[in-house]
DNA sequence: CGCTGTGTTGACAGGTCTCAATATAAGTGG
DNA sequence: CCACTTATATTGAGACCTGTCAACACAGCG
């Protein structure tokens, strides 16, 4: 839906006001451009971790794979996005990343991470704040997970990506277009697909959510947010205390 | 249990080796030190933030509170742990830190950390590694609450606290102590207590954990391990691109 | 010694899963 | 463009796991 921008710095500015220097250095960031089709694996849970990935193009889910062939998706990944990045603390990859559209990302270093800190303090710090901000994230998941019903997870779920989209896209409208299955869905939430579809079934006819194939439209946005039983997050755009603190010393000339 | 450690630089120090001068540096990120008695509230859900704070003694548990007065424990702080962290991306605190025992923490401002980045960027980075560490955790709690039994998420659970109290003391024993009451147990697994009763009582009948009053003894680690349906976690501790990538330019100067 | 918090146990209800069949859409090759 | 295959969605019936409610035992603590 998006035109391809290699450059995108999306997560990078989410916390930071980004110079146009600072949008350049992430460019050098990025490795060999690799495309990768519809339901191929990116990267296997156990393999060893080399690199991360940045997505420009398409949908990823990142799952972990439990020995009964069972499998929870733990991220829905869209363009902008860091992929793998967890896994660079471990031996062996913890997440399964797989690829649910024709999907492009390109393959970056964890060296190139790693020299964040010492050639660019601001994009350091800048990737830091993303990545707390996917740990809120998968703490309102564990919530969800762990203390709702099955009508209130898919209510987190669909707001979580509804409220997503919305930053990545101001223009996105009560429609969502999301490839994912029913399945997926069964995966993200802890439910069988057979539940979701019931559940989603009765969203329809109780004209909370519109559900069609891969498209959700959501009716009632007050009603769904109160469903969900976790709060909207209202996330430090341009904390005063960043700028400061980076401001403090300057970036060491080279 | 352990001795009060001011400077105890733990989660600092699990992926990057570090000298003296920045075990010193880290002392001076320390606040001012706060005593709290067990049961009270460190910080509230939904207060603004201004500060992380340090564990230095003590337990601490981070839960969600939920509209119908139910809350999901996210995670169990032991000693040397960064808390309330995550919240540093938010207008509004997403956790609320509670001690279970007296404890000892010191107030981090949120300035401190931002400077690191400019500072000691080998700090930040060992920062950075922490908490992609604890996102990992997060990613295993959700496949644990998502895809798996009430004897499997007690026995993750169990595990989790076991390898974690290990690192911090190589002495560890199979023998837990902790603090919890089976209440809390069901808080951070998605249960209610009376099921965390039933379970840990028939864990305790077929001789797999010895359940006592807050104190756990594993007897058959390798069935509990298999059991939890996760693997256990390989943490690269001082994984060669990191160590590589901070030495290419040295720190400046102050 | 009584109070309060925590642990333990039973009976029952309810939400979600499992298994299975069918419908529908999407994709493929002729 | 059609026939076929495959993936996905839909619906029903029954089983199972976990929650709810309730009562009681036990421990810690003032």
């Amino acid at each position: 839906m998006t035109s391809i921008d290699f450059f995108s710095p999306h997560r990078f500015c989410e916390f930071i006001e980004l110079t146009a220097d600072e949008r350049e250095g992430l460019a050098l960031l990025h490795g060999p451009v690799m495309r990768v089709e519809r339901g191929q694996v990116i990267r296997r849970s156990g393999e060893s971790v080399h690199e991360v990935f940045f997505l420009i193009d398409g949908w990823v889910i990142s799952s972990l794979d439990l020995p009964e062939g069972e499998r929870q998706i733990v991220k829905v990944h869209l363009p902008g996005d860091m992929l793998g990045s967890p896994s660079m603390t471990l031996e062996a990859a913890a997440e399964t990343l797989t690829a649910i559209t024709p999907v492009v990302v390109s393959r970056v270093s964890l060296s190139a991470i790693g020299r964040l800190f010492t050639t660019a303090p601001r994009l350091a710090a800048a990737l830091f704040m993303s990545v707390q901000q996917e740990r809120v994230i998968l703490m309102d998941r564990i919530a969800s997970l762990g203390r709702s019903t099955a009508s209130q997870r898919l209510a987190a779920f669909l707001l979580h990506m509804y409220d997503r989209m919305r930053v990545r896209d101001p223009a996105q409208g009560l429609t969502l277009s999301m490839p994912l299955t029913q399945e997926n869905i069964g995966d993200i939430t802890g439910l069988t697909a057979v539940h979701v579809n019931r559940t989603l079934r009765q969203f329809d006819e109780d004209g909370l959510v519109l559900c069609r194939r891969q498209s959700f439209t959501i009716l009632d946005l007050p009603k769904l947010r109160k469903l969900s039983a976790l709060p909207e997050r209202q996330w430090a755009r341009r904390p005063a205390w960043l700028e400061a603190s980076l401001a403090a010393v300057p970036v060491p000339a080279e």
